[in-house]
DNA sequence: TATTTTTGCAAGTGATTACTCACTCATATG
DNA sequence: CATATGAGTGAGTAATCACTTGCAAAAATA
């Protein structure tokens, strides 16, 4: 692996453990075995770092939202997006726990990101008949990033229950 | 107001909106108008001057959902934890956004303080008829946290919808 | 082979960090 | 009045911060 990319994946696991502004750029470097000076050659700055993991983390997104937004099949819709949070790979946790961690320590949002998925929802519940799709569409996804935030803070296991709960609710 | 309160209310509307690594003690200071050394007179540290904003949190919300841990009527129960979001007061704004900062900032789980809550839930459920009580009260709690983050995060409007919508769903 | 470009490191830079120290001042108590 | 005490300050502290510089080795290009 590159020096380059180990630099990366270094900042990736600190930030999305310990957080953005609580590690700095020498403990990168060390984490990395490397010297801090060639964070600075191959990146802009420390914004910059983070710049280039996060847009790494909205590809790995796009790619594991695309199915569902393809998907024609209401039912199918509903049922890949409640088992989206329990298939994550465990190699991409870390990119996972960074999206909730820099929601709220940086106040990115995400949400435009999510709008697609969100509507695609919309038009899932309508399609089934629901009275007040926006609505179910919302909720529903409320509940899933709670499970996807519980499966990070608390582990799979703690979760699981909700899944099959999910499925049989909304009959797919 | 004393100036010991007034580093504590600095510091709490501070952390909140810019989270707690990202803001030094001379901001704070500055913020409170006051210096800097008389914040560790009063605190130990920068971390116990945290201590001391999450025991005032803790108190507000112990306060907050002891009205739902007293209800008797099960759907009363439902009732008031749907609404509970909706009619936080403005003035205890900063500490609820810095709950949510926290939790992912710190990883300081919150969970202890809620479980009360949802077995709660889960007794209103079951009380109810429903089934599977405990899986409707995850659900519900994640529902209500994510409804909260969305209040916090885009505004009470944003939400609203939701809470008509929830109350007709479990007919409360 | 000669020359340029990229990759890398060690040792810096000034600014900022959390925190301490020596001290003053106001109030309270004997 | 004399003295003890806690609130408050402003100038420090060493350590750490993000970032830069000078220079060498390696790799790519000619």
């Amino acid at each position: 692996m590159e020096k380059r990319d180990k630099i990366l994946y270094a900042a990736l696991e600190l930030f999305a453990t310990e957080g953005y502004n609580a590690v700095s750029t020498n403990k990168i470097a060390k984490y990395a075995n490397v010297s801090e000076g060639l964070i600075f050659r191959h990146y802009k700055n420390k914004q910059g770092l983070l710049d280039a993991i996060l847009e790494q983390a909205f590809e790995k997104v796009t790619v594991l939202y695309a199915h569902i937004l393809m998907e024609q099949d209401p039912k199918e819709i509903l049922r890949k997006a409640i088992v989206l949070p329990f298939e994550v790979d465990e190699s991409e946790y870390h990119f996972w726990k960074l999206q909730f961690k820099l929601k709220w320590e940086l106040e990115i949002s995400g949400r435009e990101k999510m709008q697609p998925f969100i509507d695609k929802l919309e038009w899932a519940f309508q399609e089934l008949g629901y009275q007040e799709a926006k609505n179910e569409a919302e909720l529903l996804n409320h509940a899933l990033e709670g499970i996807a935030g519980g499966i990070i803070k608390q582990g799979f296991e703690t979760q699981e229950p909700l899944k099959s709960f999910l499925l049989k609710k909304y009959n797919v």
